[in-house]
DNA sequence: CTATTATTTCGATTATACTAGAAATATTTA
DNA sequence: TAAATATTTCTAGTATAATCGAAATAATAG
């Protein structure tokens, strides 16, 4: 994953408003739920749900798929799990190559 | 972690030069490395690396030591693995308490 | 076709963040 | 004390994001 790519996924789940819809979704599961069902759960008013929601979709972070006239929102279980990893990616590496650095193992990852 | 404090968090790794300020921490491990190496390094003006660093340290992501006329900085580890965690928690938990949701159990985690 | 429900677009307000140069401060060394 | 190095504060310009009401647009059902 791109640090520029991350840190734009990251900056979407920064907002408290996305992140409770994102943690809503987390907890649903893959098969999702309509966004309706979003706005009156978390009370967010439509337009400023829609508004988030293309931010999430923006960066890859929610699936939508529709059925009749409801659009059923997915969080992309993948796309959470690569951001979250990469914060912790190569921890420690860097004390193999820069001699200014006393300690040679991590101990804290 | 609280949600709000999650959404901060994640809104401070959100900016791509904090980002790759962190990764560079967490690649360099707990032992830190100075204020000016980063900047050399990353090529950042000091002012807008102190800005960045008062963020990182205002979550409670970054740890600060004097030494000398250095500031050696470093990575909390915990708090970043904290936040890293918080993205997936309680997956799918909520399928067992919505009839909506066909789906049981969580294929996706 | 009309009504109903679901979702999106538009538009405007308000606030907050990013960036970095210049000057100031702090800390150590000579 | 003076010089050198390290870091922070001040200030200001610029840009981008969050919010939500009202109206518009789907999509289906009757």
């Amino acid at each position: 994953m791109k640090l520029v790519d991350a840190a734009e996924t990251l900056a979407q789940l920064g907002n408290p408003t996305r992140l409770e819809v994102v943690r809503y979704l987390v907890k649903a599961g893959p098969s999702g739920v309509p966004v309706g069902s979003i706005q009156r759960q978390l009370k967010i008013p439509a337009s400023t749900l829609t508004h988030h929601l293309k931010h999430l979709k923006g960066v890859g972070l929610l699936m939508q798929k529709r059925e009749k006239t409801n659009l059923w929102c997915s969080i992309n279980f993948d796309r959470l799990h690569e951001v979250s990893d990469f914060l912790l990616e190569e921890c420690c590496s860097f004390s193999l190559r820069e001699s200014d650095n006393t300690k040679t193992e991590c101990d804290a990852a």
